[in-house]
RNA sequence: GCCGGGUUGCCCGAGUGGCCAAAGGGAGCAGACUGUAAAUCUGCCGGCUAUGCCUACGUUGGUUCGAAUCCAUCACCCGGCA
């Protein structure tokens, strides 16, 4: 018995807009996850979110620091970290990919980013991680590779994650938990499809995409995701990993995509470039130097509210620590609006209109 | 006043005859980043009518085929002695 419910609401082409019911607790989709890998977003109390649903924690950092059992003890994730909506942990499986290690059958052999030792991760060991962090929606451990490895790699990938996989299901016992399996294979439609059918087999709660946002182009993206959403089950909710950028989301929402997460508003904020309208703007150039408007003078945000462009781009040149959350606030609270634009364009059928604004390269 | 040390590009600072428009930092200007080893990384950074030329290593003059580098001079700064 599943603890995660999807209602389609309404469709508009292949975008549509649906609620998640997990725990009771409501995610309205198209949805964006801001990413608090260690417990927080960086930089930013995520009690600056008005619209987010869900926030997205990773399994490696809190399993290494302070470890899962500690924040079990604590009383789980929720009330670790102060925050009440839904959580969903990632499994470990990027930083497999991001971080040196050796991969065998087994599990991955991780270095320890804080102090430099090494230690196995195993697909089992991911899950019961996950579990004692208590988590609303736990990922599988998956094998996540570079877009342009060679097939028999991708192939090896998706096969290794098919086995992770069952390994994750097997050792997943929480009903307070869902569990979301992940689809790999590059951009072979081929391969895509066998780990479609992987996948399907495990059945899942939900089914992720993921190896994507690494180096492919949009149109790319957009094909291969176009493709394996059509090999999904409807009534089962569908995310794209670590996918960010403006438009890159409106693409994917067109093609049915229902969750997203992302570093990329965050992290950029942190670097200056800041949404605007339907772009960026680099806060750091010399031609905001003396610009006393707000970042956008639509903008609901507490930054834009309180501050002009002039004195943001003062404060990310000398006072970083107070820029950064001032910045982090504005790009997540935009990604919040256009998230939720898309939505209401779903159901008002008008998504085509809506998306035209972000078309461009 | 005497003796010694110093004065380098926006700033700090290496360089002590040619390979020097001058190392390395910093600042400045631009760019990258997509399930956060990212509070990181990259490029540019004297001027121009631009495979070359001009201006520049405190001042002025000299030695040399050639000087940021050697000599003299003056100016200023630092230390010691009076």
């Amino acid at each position: 018995m599943s603890n995660l419910k999807l209602k389609i609401i309404e469709k508009d082409g292949n975008a549509r807009a649906t609620e998640i019911i997990v725990n009771n607790k409501i995610i309205k989709t198209p949805s964006f996850m801001p990413v608090a890998t260690r417990g927080a977003i960086k930089s930013t109390p995520h009690m600056f979110l008005n619209n987010t649903d869900v926030l997205l924690a990773n399994t490696y950092h809190l399993h290494l620091r302070p470890g899962s059992d500690i924040i079990k003890d604590l009383g789980g994730i929720h009330k670790f970290m102060n925050w009440d909506k839904v959580i969903l942990t990632d499994s470990g499986g990027f930083q497999a990919w991001s971080i040196p290690t050796k991969i065998n059958d087994d599990g991955v052999i991780f270095k320890n980013v804080y102090d430099g030792s090494s230690f196995e991760m195993t697909p089992e060991m991911s899950i019961e991680t996950q579990n004692k962090l208590g988590s609303d929606i736990a990922m599988i451990f998956d094998c996540l590779i570079d877009i342009n490895d060679p097939k028999e790699k991708q192939l090896a990938a998706i096969n290794l994650t098919r086995a992770w996989g069952l390994k994750s299901k097997e050792k997943h016992g929480n009903r307070n938990q869902s569990l979301f399996g992940i689809l790999q294979g590059g951009l072979h439609k081929d391969l895509r499809e066998l780990s479609a059918k992987y996948m399907i087999e495990q059945n899942y709660d939900g089914y992720a995409i993921g190896g994507l946002a690494i180096g492919e182009t949009r149109s790319e993206r957009k094909d291969i995701v176009n493709f394996t959403t059509k090999l999904l089950p409807e009534n089962k909710p569908r995310y794209v990993m670590g996918l960010g950028d403006l438009h890159g989301i409106v693409d994917l929402i067109e093609e049915g995509i229902d969750i997203f997460d992302c570093v990329w508003p965050a992290r950029l904020a942190r670097h200056g470039k800041l949404v605007d309208g339907n772009d960026y703007i680099n806060i750091k150039n010399k031609r905001y130097e003396n610009d006393p408007n707000p970042i956008n003078k639509d903008c609901p945000c507490f930054t834009c509210k309180n501050f002009s462009k002039a004195y943001l781009r003062h404060l990310i040149h000398n006072e970083n620590t107070s820029a950064w959350l001032y910045l982090t606030v504005h790009n997540l609270i935009q990604t919040e609006i256009i998230l939720d634009e898309a939505r209401r364009s779903i159901l008002e059928s008008s998504f085509n209109q809506f998306k035209k604004r972000y078309q461009h390269e």
